[in-house]
DNA sequence: TTACTGCTGTGATTTCTGTCACATTGTGAG
DNA sequence: CTCACAATGTGACAGAAATCACAGCAGTAA
Protein backbone atom coordinates (compact mmCIF):
# COMPACT_ATOMS: atom_id res chain seq x y z
CA UNK A 1 0.00 0.00 0.00
CA UNK A 2 1.60 3.22 -0.84
CA UNK A 3 0.83 5.72 2.16
CA UNK A 4 1.68 8.76 0.45
CA UNK A 5 -1.72 9.37 -1.85
CA UNK A 6 -3.37 9.24 1.94
CA UNK A 7 -1.15 12.92 2.36
CA UNK A 8 -0.91 14.37 -0.67
CA UNK A 9 0.09 17.64 1.08
CA UNK A 10 3.07 16.74 2.76
CA UNK A 11 6.09 17.69 1.43
CA UNK A 12 9.00 15.81 -0.16
CA UNK A 13 11.61 16.22 2.97
CA UNK A 14 9.05 14.93 5.16
CA UNK A 15 7.95 12.01 3.15
CA UNK A 16 11.50 11.24 3.04
CA UNK A 17 11.74 11.21 6.93
CA UNK A 18 8.92 9.47 7.81
CA UNK A 19 9.80 6.97 4.85
CA UNK A 20 13.13 6.65 6.56
CA UNK A 21 12.36 6.32 10.13
CA UNK A 22 8.71 5.12 10.40
CA UNK A 23 7.60 1.58 10.61
CA UNK A 24 4.76 0.29 8.96
CA UNK A 25 3.01 -2.36 10.93
CA UNK A 26 -0.39 -4.51 10.90
CA UNK A 27 -2.29 -5.80 12.76
CA UNK A 28 -5.51 -8.11 12.79
CA UNK A 29 -9.29 -7.02 13.63
CA UNK A 30 -9.29 -7.35 16.98
CA UNK A 31 -5.64 -6.85 18.17
CA UNK A 32 -4.84 -4.26 20.97
CA UNK A 33 -2.75 -1.02 18.99
CA UNK A 34 -2.47 0.72 22.50
CA UNK A 35 -3.29 -0.24 25.88
CA UNK A 36 -4.56 2.23 29.16
CA UNK A 37 -1.57 3.08 31.30
CA UNK A 38 1.25 1.93 28.35
CA UNK A 39 4.32 3.73 27.91
CA UNK A 40 3.98 5.55 24.17
CA UNK A 41 7.21 5.30 21.85
CA UNK A 42 5.25 6.12 18.53
CA UNK A 43 2.54 8.47 17.22
CA UNK A 44 0.11 6.02 15.14
CA UNK A 45 -1.03 7.35 12.00
CA UNK A 46 -3.70 4.90 10.07
CA UNK A 47 -3.36 3.61 6.80
CA UNK A 48 -5.88 1.08 6.20
CA UNK A 49 -8.53 -0.47 8.18
CA UNK A 50 -10.28 1.18 10.73
CA UNK A 51 -9.16 1.69 14.62
CA UNK A 52 -11.42 2.03 17.82
CA UNK A 53 -10.42 4.68 20.66
CA UNK A 54 -12.11 3.56 23.54
CA UNK A 55 -12.03 4.48 27.19
CA UNK A 56 -11.69 1.49 29.74
CA UNK A 57 -12.39 2.06 33.59
CA UNK A 58 -11.05 -0.39 36.37
CA UNK A 59 -14.60 -2.04 36.74
CA UNK A 60 -14.21 -3.39 33.58
CA UNK A 61 -16.25 -0.98 31.97
CA UNK A 62 -15.51 0.07 28.39
CA UNK A 63 -16.54 3.15 26.68
CA UNK A 64 -15.84 4.36 22.74
CA UNK A 65 -14.83 7.67 22.39
CA UNK A 66 -14.37 7.62 18.39
CA UNK A 67 -13.04 5.60 15.19
CA UNK A 68 -9.92 6.44 12.94
CA UNK A 69 -9.70 5.71 9.21
CA UNK A 70 -7.32 5.93 6.99
CA UNK A 71 -5.47 9.05 7.16
CA UNK A 72 -6.48 9.66 10.62
CA UNK A 73 -4.18 10.18 13.31
CA UNK A 74 -4.42 9.38 17.33
CA UNK A 75 -4.43 12.64 19.08
CA UNK A 76 -3.67 11.24 22.16
CA UNK A 77 -0.65 9.27 20.86
CA UNK A 78 0.69 12.62 19.62
CA UNK A 79 -0.14 14.73 23.01
CA UNK A 80 1.33 11.83 24.95
CA UNK A 81 3.77 11.69 22.58
CA UNK A 82 5.01 15.24 22.78
CA UNK A 83 5.55 15.02 26.63
CA UNK A 84 6.54 11.48 26.93
CA UNK A 85 3.54 10.45 28.82
CA UNK A 86 1.40 7.10 29.08
CA UNK A 87 -1.86 6.42 27.14
CA UNK A 88 -4.85 7.11 28.54
CA UNK A 89 -7.00 5.56 26.24
CA UNK A 90 -7.50 1.84 24.18
CA UNK A 91 -6.77 1.43 20.82
CA UNK A 92 -7.85 -1.41 18.72
CA UNK A 93 -7.98 -2.54 15.21
CA UNK A 94 -11.73 -3.07 14.64
CA UNK A 95 -10.70 -4.41 10.95
CA UNK A 96 -7.55 -5.47 9.47
CA UNK A 97 -5.40 -2.70 9.36
CA UNK A 98 -2.40 -1.01 8.81
CA UNK A 99 -0.62 1.44 10.81
CA UNK A 100 2.35 3.95 10.36
CA UNK A 101 4.46 4.09 13.50
CA UNK A 102 6.25 7.28 13.70
CA UNK A 103 8.89 7.31 16.44
CA UNK A 104 8.51 10.32 19.41
CA UNK A 105 11.77 11.25 18.87
CA UNK A 106 11.00 12.33 15.56
CA UNK A 107 7.72 14.52 16.43
CA UNK A 108 9.49 17.88 18.00
CA UNK A 109 11.79 18.34 14.83
CA UNK A 110 9.07 17.06 12.12
CA UNK A 111 6.53 20.33 13.98
CA UNK A 112 9.48 22.44 13.33
CA UNK A 113 10.77 22.19 10.27
CA UNK A 114 7.72 20.67 8.30
CA UNK A 115 4.63 23.09 7.93
CA UNK A 116 2.23 20.45 6.10
CA UNK A 117 3.29 18.11 9.73
CA UNK A 118 2.45 21.08 11.89
CA UNK A 119 -0.80 22.16 10.18
CA UNK A 120 -1.62 17.76 10.31
CA UNK A 121 -1.15 18.16 13.96
CA UNK A 122 -3.41 21.22 14.73
CA UNK A 123 -5.67 19.62 12.14
CA UNK A 124 -5.87 16.39 14.32
CA UNK A 125 -6.31 17.99 17.43
CA UNK A 126 -9.04 20.07 16.31
CA UNK A 127 -10.85 16.77 14.52
CA UNK A 128 -10.29 14.72 18.03
CA UNK A 129 -11.54 17.38 20.11
CA UNK A 130 -14.66 17.85 18.22
CA UNK A 131 -15.88 13.90 18.52
CA UNK A 132 -14.82 13.82 21.85
CA UNK A 133 -17.24 17.18 22.24
CA UNK A 134 -19.74 15.61 20.65
CA UNK A 135 -19.54 12.36 22.59
CA UNK A 136 -19.69 14.84 25.50
CA UNK A 137 -23.02 15.73 24.08
CA UNK A 138 -24.70 12.59 24.28
CA UNK A 139 -23.54 11.23 27.03
CA UNK A 140 -25.18 14.28 28.73
CA UNK A 141 -28.02 15.31 27.08
CA UNK A 142 -29.26 12.05 25.39
CA UNK A 143 -30.74 9.17 26.57
CA UNK A 144 -29.74 5.60 25.39
CA UNK A 145 -32.42 5.60 22.19
CA UNK A 146 -30.85 8.76 20.63
CA UNK A 147 -27.03 7.83 21.41
CA UNK A 148 -27.93 4.46 20.07
CA UNK A 149 -29.31 6.23 16.86
CA UNK A 150 -25.75 8.38 16.51
CA UNK A 151 -23.88 5.72 17.51
CA UNK A 152 -25.24 3.76 14.49
CA UNK A 153 -25.34 6.16 12.30
CA UNK A 154 -21.41 7.14 12.91
CA UNK A 155 -20.97 3.16 12.37
CA UNK A 156 -22.43 3.07 8.96
CA UNK A 157 -20.53 6.52 8.04
CA UNK A 158 -17.36 5.48 9.41
CA UNK A 159 -17.26 1.86 7.54
CA UNK A 160 -18.84 3.14 4.57
CA UNK A 161 -21.88 0.75 4.08
CA UNK A 162 -25.25 0.52 5.58
CA UNK A 163 -24.76 -2.70 7.52
CA UNK A 164 -23.57 -3.10 11.04
CA UNK A 165 -21.66 -6.30 11.67
CA UNK A 166 -21.58 -6.62 15.46
CA UNK A 167 -23.94 -8.36 18.16
CA UNK A 168 -26.08 -6.35 20.07
CA UNK A 169 -23.64 -7.21 23.22
CA UNK A 170 -20.90 -5.39 21.11
CA UNK A 171 -22.75 -2.39 21.00
CA UNK A 172 -23.87 -1.94 24.41
CA UNK A 173 -19.92 -2.57 25.37
CA UNK A 174 -19.46 0.38 23.27
CA UNK A 175 -21.81 2.61 24.98
CA UNK A 176 -21.26 1.16 28.49
CA UNK A 177 -24.97 -0.13 28.48
CA UNK A 178 -26.32 -3.68 28.97
CA UNK A 179 -27.14 -6.35 26.65
CA UNK A 180 -30.87 -6.32 27.36
CA UNK A 181 -31.53 -2.54 26.87
CA UNK A 182 -30.19 -2.43 23.15
CA UNK A 183 -31.56 -5.00 22.21
CA UNK A 184 -35.19 -3.30 23.64
CA UNK A 185 -34.30 -0.05 21.71
CA UNK A 186 -33.29 -1.98 18.58
CA UNK A 187 -36.56 -3.77 18.34
CA UNK A 188 -38.45 -0.47 18.70
CA UNK A 189 -36.47 0.71 16.25
CA UNK A 190 -37.21 -1.74 13.88
CA UNK A 191 -40.83 -1.37 14.35
CA UNK A 192 -40.40 2.37 14.01
CA UNK A 193 -38.50 0.65 10.24
CA UNK A 194 -35.48 2.41 11.19
CA UNK A 195 -33.48 -0.30 10.91
CA UNK A 196 -33.82 -4.37 10.03
CA UNK A 197 -32.43 -6.64 12.65
CA UNK A 198 -30.54 -9.73 11.53
CA UNK A 199 -28.12 -12.67 13.20
CA UNK A 200 -25.00 -10.31 13.83
CA UNK A 201 -26.11 -7.84 11.25
CA UNK A 202 -28.70 -4.87 11.59
CA UNK A 203 -29.22 -2.88 8.66
CA UNK A 204 -30.05 0.48 8.67
CA UNK A 205 -32.44 1.67 6.46
CA UNK B 1 -1.42 43.85 36.75
CA UNK B 2 2.26 42.63 34.92
CA UNK B 3 1.06 39.33 33.37
CA UNK B 4 4.81 38.44 32.70
CA UNK B 5 5.50 36.58 35.70
CA UNK B 6 2.71 34.10 34.61
CA UNK B 7 4.69 33.18 31.53
CA UNK B 8 8.31 33.14 32.80
CA UNK B 9 9.32 30.71 29.92
CA UNK B 10 8.14 33.41 27.28
CA UNK B 11 11.16 34.32 25.31
CA UNK B 12 11.65 38.86 24.64
CA UNK B 13 10.78 38.28 21.39
CA UNK B 14 7.55 36.81 22.18
CA UNK B 15 6.93 39.17 25.29
CA UNK B 16 7.49 41.94 22.92
CA UNK B 17 4.58 40.70 20.09
CA UNK B 18 2.10 40.38 23.03
CA UNK B 19 2.50 43.53 24.73
CA UNK B 20 2.06 45.30 21.17
CA UNK B 21 -0.43 43.35 19.44
CA UNK B 22 -3.05 41.89 22.25
CA UNK B 23 -5.58 43.40 24.46
CA UNK B 24 -6.07 43.02 27.93
CA UNK B 25 -9.84 42.97 28.91
CA UNK B 26 -11.71 42.83 31.97
CA UNK B 27 -14.77 41.03 32.64
CA UNK B 28 -17.36 41.02 35.63
CA UNK B 29 -18.50 37.78 37.52
CA UNK B 30 -20.95 36.36 35.03
CA UNK B 31 -19.70 38.22 31.98
CA UNK B 32 -20.34 36.19 29.08
CA UNK B 33 -16.66 36.01 27.48
CA UNK B 34 -17.35 34.05 24.15
CA UNK B 35 -20.57 32.46 23.43
CA UNK B 36 -21.63 29.23 21.33
CA UNK B 37 -21.71 29.65 17.29
CA UNK B 38 -19.56 32.82 17.96
CA UNK B 39 -16.79 33.32 15.39
CA UNK B 40 -13.40 33.55 17.14
CA UNK B 41 -11.15 36.70 16.23
CA UNK B 42 -8.81 35.65 19.52
CA UNK B 43 -7.16 33.19 21.71
CA UNK B 44 -7.88 33.73 25.24
CA UNK B 45 -5.45 33.87 27.83
CA UNK B 46 -6.59 34.02 31.39
CA UNK B 47 -4.51 36.20 33.17
CA UNK B 48 -6.77 36.60 36.61
CA UNK B 49 -9.92 35.34 37.85
CA UNK B 50 -11.30 32.46 36.73
CA UNK B 51 -13.57 31.55 33.23
CA UNK B 52 -15.99 28.53 33.21
CA UNK B 53 -16.21 26.81 30.44
CA UNK B 54 -19.08 24.92 29.04
CA UNK B 55 -21.13 23.14 26.57
CA UNK B 56 -24.82 24.26 26.01
CA UNK B 57 -27.62 22.09 24.06
CA UNK B 58 -30.31 23.73 22.21
CA UNK B 59 -33.12 22.54 24.64
CA UNK B 60 -31.17 25.12 27.40
CA UNK B 61 -29.37 22.70 29.46
CA UNK B 62 -25.69 23.31 30.39
CA UNK B 63 -22.99 20.63 30.89
CA UNK B 64 -19.70 22.16 32.53
CA UNK B 65 -16.78 20.73 31.34
CA UNK B 66 -13.74 22.97 33.30
CA UNK B 67 -12.36 25.78 34.90
CA UNK B 68 -9.92 28.21 33.29
CA UNK B 69 -7.10 29.73 35.88
CA UNK B 70 -4.70 32.28 35.89
CA UNK B 71 -2.13 31.09 33.03
CA UNK B 72 -4.29 28.82 30.95
CA UNK B 73 -5.64 29.48 27.81
CA UNK B 74 -8.85 28.11 26.26
CA UNK B 75 -7.99 25.28 24.04
CA UNK B 76 -11.01 25.46 22.31
CA UNK B 77 -10.02 29.21 21.20
CA UNK B 78 -6.21 28.32 20.23
CA UNK B 79 -8.60 25.41 17.82
CA UNK B 80 -11.02 27.69 16.31
CA UNK B 81 -8.71 30.88 15.85
CA UNK B 82 -6.09 28.13 13.90
CA UNK B 83 -8.35 27.17 11.46
CA UNK B 84 -11.00 29.96 11.40
CA UNK B 85 -13.92 28.30 12.69
CA UNK B 86 -16.63 29.44 15.35
CA UNK B 87 -17.06 28.53 18.78
CA UNK B 88 -18.90 25.59 19.96
CA UNK B 89 -18.58 26.40 23.73
CA UNK B 90 -19.63 29.06 25.97
CA UNK B 91 -16.91 30.97 28.13
CA UNK B 92 -18.42 32.65 30.84
CA UNK B 93 -16.04 35.18 34.10
CA UNK B 94 -16.84 32.99 37.80
CA UNK B 95 -15.37 35.54 39.48
CA UNK B 96 -13.96 38.97 37.89
CA UNK B 97 -11.31 38.60 35.37
CA UNK B 98 -8.40 39.63 33.48
CA UNK B 99 -8.12 38.19 30.28
CA UNK B 100 -5.72 38.64 27.19
CA UNK B 101 -6.89 38.35 23.79
CA UNK B 102 -4.39 37.41 21.29
CA UNK B 103 -5.68 38.37 17.61
CA UNK B 104 -5.79 35.16 15.59
CA UNK B 105 -3.45 36.21 12.95
CA UNK B 106 -0.94 36.43 15.33
CA UNK B 107 -1.07 32.57 15.92
CA UNK B 108 0.38 31.20 12.70
CA UNK B 109 3.37 33.07 12.84
CA UNK B 110 3.64 32.66 16.95
CA UNK B 111 3.82 29.28 16.70
CA UNK B 112 6.32 29.02 14.18
CA UNK B 113 8.69 31.74 15.46
CA UNK B 114 8.80 31.26 19.13
CA UNK B 115 9.38 27.63 20.53
CA UNK B 116 8.01 28.64 24.14
CA UNK B 117 4.53 29.72 22.52
CA UNK B 118 4.63 26.43 20.49
CA UNK B 119 5.24 24.31 23.78
CA UNK B 120 2.44 26.32 25.22
CA UNK B 121 0.12 25.54 23.00
CA UNK B 122 0.81 21.98 22.85
CA UNK B 123 0.59 21.54 26.55
CA UNK B 124 -2.84 23.81 26.79
CA UNK B 125 -3.89 21.03 24.11
CA UNK B 126 -2.83 17.99 26.32
CA UNK B 127 -4.50 19.81 30.04
CA UNK B 128 -7.64 20.21 28.40
CA UNK B 129 -7.67 17.09 26.02
CA UNK B 130 -6.97 15.37 29.42
CA UNK B 131 -9.51 17.49 31.77
CA UNK B 132 -12.38 16.41 28.50
CA UNK B 133 -11.34 12.64 29.30
CA UNK B 134 -11.97 12.94 32.95
CA UNK B 135 -15.11 14.53 32.10
CA UNK B 136 -16.29 11.92 29.80
CA UNK B 137 -15.28 9.13 32.72
CA UNK B 138 -17.14 10.98 35.04
CA UNK B 139 -20.68 10.95 33.24
CA UNK B 140 -20.04 7.78 31.19
CA UNK B 141 -18.97 5.75 34.71
CA UNK B 142 -20.18 7.53 37.75
CA UNK B 143 -23.36 7.84 39.45
CA UNK B 144 -24.72 11.30 40.50
CA UNK B 145 -23.12 11.11 43.82
CA UNK B 146 -19.77 10.36 42.98
CA UNK B 147 -19.98 13.45 40.41
CA UNK B 148 -20.88 15.69 42.58
CA UNK B 149 -18.37 14.63 45.28
CA UNK B 150 -15.96 15.17 42.18
CA UNK B 151 -17.33 18.51 41.02
CA UNK B 152 -17.21 20.01 44.66
CA UNK B 153 -13.51 19.01 44.97
CA UNK B 154 -13.00 20.55 41.58
CA UNK B 155 -14.28 23.68 42.52
CA UNK B 156 -12.36 23.99 45.65
CA UNK B 157 -8.88 22.96 43.61
CA UNK B 158 -9.75 25.90 41.49
CA UNK B 159 -10.74 28.14 43.38
CA UNK B 160 -8.07 27.83 46.44
CA UNK B 161 -10.87 27.65 49.13
CA UNK B 162 -12.63 24.81 50.99
CA UNK B 163 -16.14 26.99 50.36
CA UNK B 164 -18.51 26.81 47.59
CA UNK B 165 -20.24 29.98 47.43
CA UNK B 166 -22.72 28.96 44.84
CA UNK B 167 -26.71 27.20 45.04
CA UNK B 168 -28.32 23.90 44.64
CA UNK B 169 -29.41 24.96 41.59
CA UNK B 170 -26.25 26.45 39.94
CA UNK B 171 -24.45 22.91 40.88
CA UNK B 172 -27.73 21.28 39.40
CA UNK B 173 -27.18 23.06 35.81
CA UNK B 174 -23.22 22.42 36.14
CA UNK B 175 -23.74 18.90 36.08
CA UNK B 176 -27.21 18.97 33.95
CA UNK B 177 -29.29 17.90 36.68
CA UNK B 178 -32.07 19.23 39.03
CA UNK B 179 -31.72 21.00 42.14
CA UNK B 180 -33.87 18.43 44.45
CA UNK B 181 -31.44 15.65 43.43
CA UNK B 182 -28.27 17.82 44.07
CA UNK B 183 -30.05 19.14 47.07
CA UNK B 184 -30.84 15.25 48.37
CA UNK B 185 -27.35 14.15 47.74
CA UNK B 186 -25.55 16.96 49.69
CA UNK B 187 -28.02 16.24 52.48
CA UNK B 188 -26.50 12.70 52.64
CA UNK B 189 -22.99 13.93 52.26
CA UNK B 190 -23.88 16.08 54.97
CA UNK B 191 -24.96 13.41 57.44
CA UNK B 192 -21.87 11.61 56.09
CA UNK B 193 -19.50 14.76 57.56
CA UNK B 194 -18.29 15.42 53.71
CA UNK B 195 -19.50 18.98 53.85
CA UNK B 196 -21.07 21.35 55.75
CA UNK B 197 -24.54 22.77 54.70
CA UNK B 198 -25.64 26.78 54.87
CA UNK B 199 -27.52 29.12 52.70
CA UNK B 200 -25.82 29.85 49.39
CA UNK B 201 -22.26 28.21 50.59
CA UNK B 202 -20.88 24.46 51.04
CA UNK B 203 -18.55 23.68 53.36
CA UNK B 204 -16.09 21.00 52.05
CA UNK B 205 -14.18 19.28 55.63
C1' DT C 1 -43.05 44.98 61.40
C1' DT C 2 -44.83 42.94 56.89
C1' DA C 3 -44.53 41.29 52.41
C1' DC C 4 -41.89 39.37 48.95
C1' DT C 5 -38.50 36.59 46.82
C1' DG C 6 -35.19 33.18 46.32
C1' DC C 7 -33.06 29.08 48.53
C1' DT C 8 -33.57 24.72 50.69
C1' DG C 9 -35.91 20.32 52.48
C1' DT C 10 -38.88 16.46 51.60
C1' DG C 11 -42.56 13.25 50.11
C1' DA C 12 -44.94 11.04 46.18
C1' DT C 13 -44.80 9.49 41.61
C1' DT C 14 -42.88 8.35 37.05
C1' DT C 15 -39.46 7.28 33.68
C1' DC C 16 -35.36 5.30 32.23
C1' DT C 17 -31.98 2.00 32.69
C1' DG C 18 -29.73 -1.96 34.65
C1' DT C 19 -30.17 -6.70 36.34
C1' DC C 20 -31.90 -11.36 36.79
C1' DA C 21 -34.15 -15.23 34.91
C1' DC C 22 -35.30 -17.93 31.33
C1' DA C 23 -37.20 -19.03 26.62
C1' DT C 24 -36.23 -19.17 21.75
C1' DT C 25 -33.60 -19.18 17.60
C1' DG C 26 -29.71 -19.48 14.37
C1' DT C 27 -25.37 -21.62 13.14
C1' DG C 28 -21.52 -24.50 12.88
C1' DA C 29 -19.04 -28.81 14.43
C1' DG C 30 -19.21 -33.44 14.57
C1' DC D 1 -29.32 -34.73 12.00
C1' DT D 2 -28.12 -33.53 16.61
C1' DC D 3 -25.72 -31.17 19.98
C1' DA D 4 -23.63 -27.21 21.80
C1' DC D 5 -23.28 -22.59 22.02
C1' DA D 6 -23.77 -17.91 21.01
C1' DA D 7 -27.17 -14.40 19.92
C1' DT D 8 -31.53 -12.65 20.65
C1' DG D 9 -36.35 -11.86 22.79
C1' DT D 10 -38.99 -10.82 26.83
C1' DG D 11 -41.07 -10.45 31.43
C1' DA D 12 -40.34 -9.06 36.22
C1' DC D 13 -38.12 -6.33 39.31
C1' DA D 14 -34.74 -2.84 41.45
C1' DG D 15 -32.50 1.49 41.69
C1' DA D 16 -31.18 6.09 40.13
C1' DA D 17 -32.74 10.23 38.78
C1' DA D 18 -36.26 13.53 37.00
C1' DT D 19 -40.48 15.76 37.99
C1' DC D 20 -44.27 17.63 40.66
C1' DA D 21 -46.05 19.62 44.69
C1' DC D 22 -45.59 22.14 48.54
C1' DA D 23 -43.68 23.69 53.09
C1' DG D 24 -40.38 26.17 55.71
C1' DC D 25 -36.74 29.58 56.07
C1' DA D 26 -33.37 33.47 55.32
C1' DG D 27 -32.57 37.81 53.71
C1' DT D 28 -34.24 42.23 51.79
C1' DA D 29 -36.98 46.16 50.72
C1' DA D 30 -40.58 49.06 52.09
Amino acid sequence: MNWKQLFPQFEPGLIEIIEKEAVQRSFNAGDIIMRTGQYIKSTALVLEGRVKIYRENQDGGEFLMYYLGPGQACAVSMICALQSHTSEIMAVAEEDSEVLMIPVQLMDDMMNKYKTWYQFVIQTYRGRFDELLSVVDNIAFRNMDERLEFYLKRYTEKAGKKTIDISHQQIADDLNSSREVISRLLKKMEQRNLVKLHRNMIELL
